[in-house]
RNA sequence: GCCCAGAUAGCUCAGUUGGUAGAGCAGCGGAUUGAAAAUCCGCGUGUCGGUGGUUCAAAUCCGCCUCUGGGCA
């Protein structure tokens, strides 16, 4: 069957699989590309990182090698990647898989990403370091109310949606009106206009039950601190002198292991901080596939030959109904 | 065995002179359009250990029982 599926013509088809943090994503995606001739794409805001590949939970050397993977690791510490950066580079491993005949399989779970890659983003010219900083100083010194202020006055449209407790979305539609001299809110209308995924696809998510992913999350935590591995990395990131508002330093663990070698809590509260904020994060997953990725076949089968015999023949359809 | 103190939400605990209960943490729901593993918004989820009694009314007062601490033997 496969080999049928191998020796077809490739579509511009694509595989979209979307789930929560130590769902297996990482496995299934790998045994897809294997079955179907594809590539691993990461839709992982923090993976794109190089630097942490454990605490992040990024595909092992050996699970790389079992087929090719993309986006992983590909930016220093010290980058950013942006939301529309990411999707810019995912459209252009897409359509190098599809020249080269194989099935992009963009596997991640920053729901973010799969909105923007699939949806559009309005083409809003770079903010200058000396907006953004100025700004984000002012932020630092005066709280949000100032930053309300100020947009409300220039954005009253934003101003009126968003939550005075909101730094974060705040500074970036003030910083937007004050680059530009354009709202916001009028960019956004314009989302339709940056490039996105064009093609058929298929979307795939998984949605396991909660108690046994929250347990998986603990129990990967563990193993991930207990043989140093997590602690070695980040102190080696220590040494780099990063600013601590850098995605990297903010990524899961990051903040606590840095705490724990600073000396100001034990290694247990640090764990125990970092299995809370990992539920919480894994909750807020669920919370977007549920809510944003409808049109997903999801699954919530716990071992990869389940996730297999329920996802493949959707994925042998796919590639068989998909024209060139 | 006896004495004392407890038993209230998943956990730690509040609860006035009796009017069927509320905080923190945990949890749950939602939002998400350029650093999103971020940043926010919303929500008490309860046989008040059990059982009898007093009372118009009991988490609250009384009896008995169960369990858990601590003390004395």
């Amino acid at each position: 069957m496969s080999q049928q599926v191998n020796n077809a013509p490739k579509s511009k088809g694509c595989v979209l699989l979307a789930g929560p943090t130590a769902s297996g994503k990482s496995a299934l995606a790998i045994a897809i590309a294997k079955e179907f001739d594809g590539v691993v794409i990461n839709a992982d805001s923090m993976q794109v990182y190089s630097g942490l590949r454990v605490i992040t939970a990024r595909p092992s050397a050996e699970e790389e090698a079992a087929c090719p993977h993309r986006l992983y690791g590909v930016l220093a510490p010290d980058d950013f990647c942006s939301a529309a950066r990411w999707r810019d580079m995912a459209l252009a491993e897409i359509a190098a898989c599809h020249a080269a005949g194989k099935l992009p399989i963009i596997c991640g779970g920053t729901g973010l990403y799969f909105e923007i890659l699939t949806k559009g983003i309005a083409q809003i010219p770079p903010i200058s370091d000396a907006v953004r900083g100025e700004l984000r100083e002012l932020h630092r010194l005066q709280g949000n109310q100032v930053i309300y202020d100020r947009l409300a006055a220039k954005d009253p449209e934003m101003a009126e949606k968003l939550n005075l407790g909101d730094s974060q979305r705040l500074l970036r539609a003030l910083e937007v009106v004050e680059e530009t001299g354009v709202p916001l809110s009028e960019w956004q209308r314009k989302s339709s206009e940056g490039p996105v995924l064009e093609g058929p696809r298929l979307w795939l998510a998984l949605s396991p039950d909660r108690n046994w992913l929250y347990e998986r999350c603990e129990r990967r935590l563990d193993w991930m601190v207990d043989d140093g591995a997590a602690i070695a990395e980040i102190e080696t990131l220590q040494k780099l002198n990063l600013d601590p508002a850098l995605p990297v330093m903010k990524a899961l663990g990051v903040p606590e292991i840095s705490a724990y070698l600073a000396g100001e809590i034990d290694l247990e509260t640090a764990k125990d901080r970092i299995k809370l904020y990992t539920r919480r994060y894994a909750k807020r997953q669920m919370t977007w596939v549920r809510n944003k990725m409808g049109e997903a076949k999801t699954s919530s089968a716990q071992d990869l030959e389940s996730l297999r015999e329920e996802f493949f023949p959707f994925i042998r359809h796919f590639l068989l109904t998909t024209p060139e």
